[in-house]
DNA sequence: TAGCTCTTGTAGCGACTGCTACATTATTGT
DNA sequence: ACAATAATGTAGCAGTCGCTACAAGAGCTA
């Protein structure tokens, strides 16, 4: 059967729009700008997806698909400690390529934080996977300072994301002094 | 001159503006909803403000106001080590009552990370005034240690914030011990 | 070739957005 | 008392929002 027709389709539209919402933010993912992105009109963004959270939901998954690449080819070969894991990953994820990310994870938080019913699963279901990659990362003494540092990672992760988000990227950079 | 009349009323919108804006969010504020808050009309909020923009900076400054005085309340009577106010501050922003700034606080960052000319200079603005208040919170060897310090504090409370915003707070706590 | 399903365009609905023109009432200063 | 100014209501504009009814083309099967 070809729900593969069907299917390919739909994964080229959702490549499309996680690129517009990587360039432009969930604020402005609204239809019709989004089907003028994928080369198509909003009443085809509704033929292949029930409606806008299905789509959404969607391509934020695509996204974070796309981050967890991107990451996984960052694995060093043996465990590190949590002050150069931490100093190698905020390099990168402060890398204009990667910023786009940061700025749709610091979006998808700020509704999460809301507890909307779309992006909260979402958004921790994202967390829960960084901590996973950090615990695979780490080198630690037992299971519980590998836990632990992980949370530390993740933390201190999200507060030099935000802390850049404001324009203090500096202040970024000093707390890492 | 009763400037002060004019000024009087503005002040009492924007209050009635802030509770909804912490209550609802940035998102949805917009006009009507916010005049239906403020117990006036769109109409008038325009007659008060010259426009939304104007509007809801003052909305935003008053919460960051609110929020300035709160953390005055708290100061400590002689300057604390970093661990130790990074745990009273932890504790008195995940209470309930603080927990909407922090909500308006990310959906901020979010737009300023993106540039936005309303938000970002008022993001920034709050962070430095943050890291101020660390500073002056601070024990510390020397300016350079507390200057790092307060940069620290300042990353790992924001991320904390942003960790917690996802539903993590297990994990904020697992960082923490 | 007839019929059927898949795909797509057109047009529009009702709600909401920021904002404004116009008119009216209330208040104030002289 | 009268004129000027401040304050407010009504109505609406032009645009966007998510979504849908309807119809027509495209492609396949019998």
């Amino acid at each position: 059967m070809d729900v593969s027709k069907t299917d390919e389709r739909r994964s080229v539209i959702v490549d499309r729009l996680a690129d517009h919402v990587l360039a432009h933010g969930l604020v402005s993912a609204s239809l019709r700008p989004l089907a003028k992105a994928a080369g198509t009109s909003d009443r085809m963004l509704l033929y292949y997806f029930a409606d806008k959270s299905e789509l959404l939901a969607a391509t934020l998954q695509r996204i974070a698909e796309r981050m967890t690449e991107a990451m996984a080819a960052k694995v060093s070969p043996e465990p590190l400690p949590l002050d150069l894991l931490r100093k190698r990953l905020a390099g990168m994820l402060f890398e204009d390529r990667f910023w786009p990310y940061m700025c749709v994870w610091i979006e998808l938080a700020s509704r999460a934080a809301r507890g909307d019913p779309l992006y909260a699963p979402i958004a921790q279901a994202i967390g829960q996977g960084f901590l996973a990659w950090g615990e695979a990362q780490l080198a630690a003494d037992s299971d519980e300072a590998r836990s632990r540092d992980a949370a530390r990672l993740l933390v201190s992760i999200e507060g030099m994301v935000l802390v850049r988000a404001i324009g203090l990227s500096e202040t970024v950079d000093r707390s890492l002094g």
